[in-house]
DNA sequence: ATTAATTTTTAGACATGTCTAAAAATTAGT
DNA sequence: ACTAATTTTTAGACATGTCTAAAAATTAAT
């Protein structure tokens, strides 16, 4: 058996670590199939290849759970993808919905001292320029920013520290809107009818819907 | 036909051009095999894809020359690669003899942007930490550094690839002692008190003077 | 509980890139 | 110039990762 990681297995642990964290459930061939962008007869295969290198426990028609070994890969992949995002927009100029394409690849470049050099050089940050926390060395990952702004009450003061849905489509509205990471937002209203709330930042008011609220991790200001 | 190279592709375009440069024949199909560590059947496989593709011209028996399309694209690799070397000599405290492995896995990395950017990052630097030369973005090299004999350290490799002083007395000299162009030259000791250094070349030992060391252009060898 | 819809797996195919062994062409030696 | 040695190509095989279409299992619906 070839003992190497290739690309896409690395990318097929990736996918499934991600999957299981918004459930704990197995995690279902389709799920990961459409994640993936490709058709679940191949994830079953793949799978199958997976089972076989002890990276995830596999029954039958009910889906995998990642081993230790496999979280260990996914955890390793998901430090370096963050650690590229935050040298590409610290050092290169890049903005954050440009990162994710570049780092998808830069994160399977296989070098233990590049790693930690890297981490080194960038004075070990501790989230990505998302807000997403990056694993340490061991594999710790930090908590996430749990509060959504959509927990917000009225009046309270907040800053921006994440995103929970980071596709281009979302990152792209937020920078139209000028809502920034680090962005002190205020609640001024909320409406009833549809959750939507009026909120103020730099000195200016803007209604945003719920699917907006719910996609943003903030931090609360003390009164 | 597909039309998005592979990484594989790219390994041959700048294995073929690194061939060509030192040569002005066609290329071989041995000695990309040779060079890539695979056997010649592979090479002819690929040679026709290469071909198809108009990256290569190739005749059968004959081998092969790159099309100018096909040069742009190794130089442009060439490019990437010396550059990552660059960054991590540079910014990672990586040695000039640990950067080649993974360099080759970086320069496979696809964005335009990116490469730009670490290009102005790292103030548009000529030449990479061995001393070749860095193309320009518009697949322009410069010279190759001037790198004399005498600035070689204990146990380190180079080759003679020029002199400085072009006298016949001095030529003559090159002759009795056997040095040519192209002679691969081991700097064993160097004596601090004359600068003299004892080089080891074809089995054959030899003192030679600071003034013959500093009339030697040389190109080091990757370790 | 039995049918219907959905999900997952299998079977067979294909594309990429590799290999070994044998055949064909080229080059070298006398 | 004609063998002999070398180089290159072909033929057939294999591994990886993908797909479509059909079969099997699970889940949902009445």
């Amino acid at each position: 058996m070839n003992t190497q990681i290739s690309q896409t297995e690395e990318n097929y642990l990736k996918a499934i670590f991600s999957l299981s964290l918004s459930q704990n459930k197995a995690v279902s061939t389709n799920s990961i199939a459409e994640k993936l962008n490709t058709k679940a007869s191949s994830v079953t295969d793949m799978i199958k290849k997976l089972s076989d290198k002890k990276w995830v426990d596999y029954v039958k028609y009910q889906g995998v759970f990642l081993t230790l070994e496999g979280k260990k890969i996914a955890v390793r992949i998901l430090r370096k993808h963050r650690l590229w995002e935050v040298f590409l927009v610290k050092h290169l100029d890049f903005t954050w919905d440009e990162v994710h394409e570049v780092a998808e690849q830069l994160e399977h470049v296989k070098s233990e001292k590049l790693t930690q050099q890297l981490d080194a050089y960038l004075e070990y940050p501790t989230h990505d320029p998302h807000g997403d926390p990056i694993p340490d060395e061991d594999g710790n990952i930090a908590h996430h920013k749990e509060i959504m702004l959509s927990a917000i009450s009225c009046n309270e003061k907040c800053t921006i520290m994440g995103v929970k849905d980071s596709s281009v489509a979302f990152l792209k509205y937020l920078d139209s809107s000028g809502i920034q990471l680090g962005t002190l937002v205020e609640v001024v209203k909320k409406e009833a009818f549809d959750q939507s709330m009026h909120i103020l930042f730099e000195g200016k008011k803007r209604n945003i819907s719920q699917q907006i609220s719910k996609n943003l991790f903030v931090k609360k200001h003390r009164p």
